[in-house]
DNA sequence: GTCTATACTTCGATAGAC
DNA sequence: GTCTATCGAAGTATAGAC
């Protein structure tokens, strides 16, 4: 199966942004042919169907976005763990804010998690991914006794709630600085003189 | 006009949970007429069109769920400003959980505003309410020392973007305790030793 | 590998009787 | 108000030549 031809390459990258722009339903193979430049039988080489084109976008789109992409624990040392922490957050909010494409691509595999167990279940991995990776960073900078272990679960979640929902923001109001939101959020969780038993 | 008929409002309530179901785009006519027990021309004796359908459910799904209908900041004492909070918190994440159909129907019309002015302006009006709204409601919690004016517009936006993303992560995963995630937010927010310039 | 031609289905919407 | 009948457009997918 050498099948990683220009060709391929050449739909799926298109599709993602045809998905962007009008929808995943409104992507349909006749509009992505004509983008592409192909007949709309020549797409049916490369995918067995409409659906098995749009998971292996999914399935693509979903291994590009992981928590480790962004966070690596070895990465942080005990004298800046939340001045990198903020740092690593301003640029993960970068990367999908240079993608003009990202924000509506995700919205759309969302829409279609809400009903299709397939993408359902991997968006729950991914999301697993960032609460169990923000809890072990955090966790990481109690060994560091950098915050107290009380309700730390929580603000690892308070983390991930703010870092992921950022990004839909943004798409409906661009002049909220939100990387001063992602700051804040950083150095409450951080406070000396946090929260306790 | 006298059209707020039986038959109009069983249309409008089964098109929500047949968009619930299986989206805006195979929730056609055929399937809600059918659903309703009337024939499918039927529909058009009360929409003009699908468009026109779907964008009056949108009108009256956004007209239930603004800021003032959970937040009201008359109610909001100095003793018990931040319980308050908290309290009125739950009530809007249980309120959202007990509709069954709200986080598939709330995705679906995001995917639609991601490509759509009309959609997306009434969006930014809606959340324009929340990050303003959580901010007079910090306000006032300032007038009464309860909280130091450093960094309130920020605090205000990381409550505005927790709560709105709870909603979306209990559809994935319902075993965590997103009560006490609110919960400890609101308090990080209300630290008596907080944030200072 | 890529094409033309086409089968089959479903969609939104309209005409017109009752 | 509600129906039957039907139109034209667009969708996914396949057959078969080159």
């Amino acid at each position: 199966m050498e099948k990683n031809t220009d060709t391929r390459l050449a739909i799926m990258n298109t599709t993602y942004q045809l998905i962007a722009e009008h929808g995943i339903q409104k992507a349909s193979f006749a509009l992505i042919a004509k983008e592409v430049g192909i007949s709309k039988p020549s797409i049916y080489y490369y995918f067995d169907s409409k659906n098995d084109m749009i998971y292996q976008l999914f399935e693509q789109f979903c291994s590009e976005i992981s928590f480790q992409h962004f966070f690596n624990a070895e990465h942080f040392t005990q004298e800046q763990f939340s001045t990198q922490l903020i740092e690593v957050g301003f640029q993960m909010i970068q990367e999908q804010a240079n993608d003009p494409y990202f924000g509506n691509v995700m919205k759309e595999f969302l829409s279609l998690a809400a009903r299709d167990d397939s993408y359902k279940g991997r968006f729950i991995e991914l999301q697993q991914d960032y609460l169990k990776g923000f809890e072990q960073l955090l966790l990481k900078a109690a060994d560091w006794s950098l915050i107290p272990l009380y309700s730390l679960t929580e603000k690892a979640h308070i983390l991930a709630l703010v870092i992921d929902n950022i990004g839909n923001f943004m798409m409906l109001d661009d002049t909220v600085d939100y990387r001063n939101i992602w700051k804040t959020a950083v150095q409450l969780v951080f406070l000396e003189d946090g929260l306790h038993g």
